[in-house]
DNA sequence: CTGAATCCGATCTGATACTG
DNA sequence: CAGTATCAGATCGGATTCAG
């Protein structure tokens, strides 16, 4: 997992190519999504993984109706999420994180974790980045 | 960070509660866009992590100049690339993955191997949601 | 060679109103 | 309660043109 030392070497790129160029089939894109991270994270909190479409609305802050019926299309279309229809009145639906589904929420801790650990240092590039380039082009 | 009062505490919410639900201040999200895991990428596997503007124009197929430049520029307000700058003629510039940018790659080759082992499965399911719904609404 | 500026269509997101 | 439909603003990404 750690292979970000060693800078000079030459062969370096040996290990390296062993990554993936492609976005993934818009995978990282769908994550990359407002809303999409947050709903499989509060689904595997959950019960069972389970939670109903109005308590996961309350449970999500700040999301709209329509954004997470769109989010979980989407989930459910890529098969991390599964949706079961209950014809009561009022109607009840509930929404089942996958086994697909969980994985990928266990692939993305080893990112998130090197995110919670380097968040200070970006955001101390970022704000040296936009103190010093407000007043000069690029060409320096 | 946690917002929700929980319902239900089940074991396996145990382990699940060290994730992170925030987007991460749009880490996620910069990484989702079109280009710049793959720039990302191609820096890594150049010689001492660097090239010139043209070089990594011409080996990222289909980007155009405007992308490669924005998606330079917001990784460098990152620190995930530095950038270096040589007052020649024609100018020449040089980008420079960090050991930063090359800690976040090295973190993604987990995800990356899911999704390369997972994909079939994913595409499965988006066959199967394809085919079977485009007949019937959501209330079934 | 590098990169900024502009225009434009496509997509994303939110707000609101309506339906079974 | 769950979901759809519609509209509007914001952002994204591509094509093109101009400039240091």
């Amino acid at each position: 997992m750690d292979t970000s030392s060693q800078s000079g070497s030459d062969k370096q790129t040996e290990s390296a190519r062993s990554f993936l160029p492609q976005p993934s089939n818009g995978i990282c894109a769908r994550l990359g999504d407002k809303w999409t991270i947050e709903v499989i994270w509060r689904l595997s909190l959950a019960e069972k993984r389970r939670l109903r479409f109005s308590d996961l609305k309350r449970k999500t802050d700040g999301i709209t109706q329509r954004m997470l019926t769109l989010t979980l299309r989407n989930l459910e279309r890529d098969g991390f999420v599964k949706r079961h229809y209950f014809p009561e009145v009022p109607p009840r639906v509930e929404y089942e994180l996958t086994g697909l589904g969980a994985g990928i929420l266990a692939s993305l801790q080893g990112l998130n974790l090197w995110i919670r650990d380097n968040l200070p240092r970006i955001e101390e590039s970022r704000q040296a980045y936009d103190d010093t380039g407000e007043q000069g082009n690029r060409f320096r």
